[in-house]
DNA sequence: CTGAAAGCGCTTACAG
DNA sequence: CTGAAAGCGCTTACAG
């Protein structure tokens, strides 16, 4: 028995076997209502008999479309142990291929303004590009300017008129600190993210908000300011353990340095929820693993995903940039 | 000022000013050895003062090369926590970025054989296919029988002939039941994860031969079984404890459950590492933010990644499929 | 070592 | 609603 070669169907088979043009073949597989019904149906099963499968080269070649978007990381080691964007990128992915598009993984620096990546991107080797918050907004702009169809999964750092998808971190913030206010904390603080940051500044000022609605000022000491990691809640932790008016419930903005805190609470000989109530976010994994449990804020974060391809696709198809903000809920575990 | 429509240099403009052909342009851009060193430079100053950059559509449709490399990965919620994945995609992407190699990213449920992606890949879209590990042996058989370079991340269930690239999974659960006999642990026992996969059984294997190394013969009920959950690795763990000759050293397969098991040593009123010892495996972030700190065997999951891409590379060059082993180290901290 | 020319497999005005 | 034809921007035998 010979290896036959693969035969590898065209637009010329097709054709022939559905007894039309290659005109009409490509205005069946692109969707032109104005093919007659018949032939589109005839078109139909000659691509199932056969097998057919587009060339996508060629039809981006001929198109000036690629179907490509880009999905654009940051090359930097906080997410190398983040699972957020995987869960995001599979959410993205997975969008875009349900509407025949294709998703280019691309690792930049985060302040690469002109670097390879900034120059593929220009290059229009792509439809559409999605950036991740950490990404500095200027080659974001600068894309979004020429053209490209740009979103971002997160908040921009300034507003610039780009399309985004976020997280509600302010509602977020404000139900995390609520609760606090809820189970009888009278003296709140919080450890905050960066708040030079969108999604940490954000966060903080939903802590005020809630701190506000609930006519609590909020010593200025009481508001510590980390960096995201366990040591930093650790250390900010033990500094407001140390003060004279010691909270007896703290807003973590992210769950980390939430059990970074809690660490502290208990190297000091307090208890956690007994003496300082904690309340984390992100409802990670280190929610459920800590002691005691977090109770957290809760991001969907594949719907997160889902939610910027949709996005993308709205954009491409020329819709106004639009931010959307997605909504978060409050896990009630443990710790608050 | 009018707005200039870009430019776009192609190959004509670049021949034009270098004093070329088109067939020239083309050679030294593919780095053809033969085109002589001055016409070779005339085309780089060319290529630079256009700020060309190629088509790669037309490119692929020319050369029946997409220079595209998929990444597929399960479409499981398993992918949704955990960082493993993202890491590892880093380090690949950057590397064939460097190669001038996209990497697509095709999410797809783990035994698929003949769904949307599996089509995709034998649509010849693409040079090359990385899969990870979860993936079910079947479609990657079937896609390198067809000629198309694969290359696994993790282990295939069974060889198969497959390039892979692997953590050393027999060596790091060695290595962590080795330090257990070493800390003076007399009754060791393990909770390992699905022994029907292949980094399972490895890490069970390679805690049966360090016992073997000390002339431990363990209980068959000092063998538990878990899925790789905190609840199991509790569950278990609460099981070991229950026995009559209760271990005082446990090898668990990886660091969630062994946070699990830690929760179950607490709450039966035992101490880790004080009664029972834990050594975990992934050194995850979990290993830090437990209480003890988990000592455990990490593995290094961007070198990983970039392995596996140069190893795709390689294949596409023609170099036989080939497996590669990473080495593990062990990391000790509090809880053994 | 180099160029003229054909061709990769689509898409899309254009004309009807 | 449909087809003939030109063209997208490269690559690659082929001939020299």
């Amino acid at each position: 028995m010979a290896y036959t070669e693969k035969p590898k169907p065209t637009y010329s088979e097709i054709a022939e076997v559905a007894g039309v043009s290659e005109a009409t073949v490509s205005r069946v597989l692109n969707g032109d209502e104005r093919v007659h019904p018949d032939r589109a149906k005839a078109v139909k099963k000659a691509v199932d008999k056969l097998g057919y499968r587009r060339n996508r080269s060629a039809a981006a070649l001929a198109s000036g479309k690629s179907r490509l978007i880009a999905i654009v990381i940051e090359d930097d080691l906080s997410v190398f142990s983040d699972p957020f964007w995987s869960s995001v990128s599979s959410g993205v992915s997975k969008v875009l291929m349900e509407n025949e598009l294709q998703t280019l993984l691309l690792v930049a620096p985060s302040n690469e303004v002109d670097g390879p990546v900034a120059h593929y991107l220009e290059g229009g080797e792509v439809d559409g590009a999605i950036f991740f918050q950490m990404h500095k907004d200027a080659l974001v702009k600068k894309l979004a300017k020429q053209g490209l169809p740009v979103v971002i999964a997160g908040s921009p750092h300034k507003d610039a008129g780009l399309a985004y998808v976020d997280t509600d971190n302010y509602g977020g913030g404000k139900l995390a600190t609520q609760h606090l206010f809820s189970v009888g904390c009278k003296r709140v603080a919080a450890i905050t993210g960066d708040v030079g940051a969108t999604a940490g500044r954000l966060r903080h000022d939903g802590f005020l908000s809630a701190c506000k609605l609930n006519k609590y000022e909020p010593m200025k000491q009481h508001i510590a300011i980390g960096d995201y990691s366990f040591e930093s809640g650790r250390d900010q932790m033990t500094k407001l353990l140390a003060m004279k008016s010691r909270p007896d419930g703290v807003f973590v903005a992210n769950d980390l340095m939430a059990v970074g805190a809690i660490k502290a609470i208990r190297d000091a000989g307090f208890g956690c929820p007994e003496d300082i109530k904690i309340v984390g976010f992100d409802d990670s994994v280190l929610a459920q693993t800590s002691r005691p449990e977090l109770t957290s804020v809760r991001q969907d974060i594949v719907k997160l995903g889902e939610t910027v391809a949709n996005l993308m696709i709205n954009v491409i198809n020329g819709e106004k940039p639009q931010p959307i903000i997605l909504p978060t809920e409050l896990v009630i575990r443990e710790s608050a």
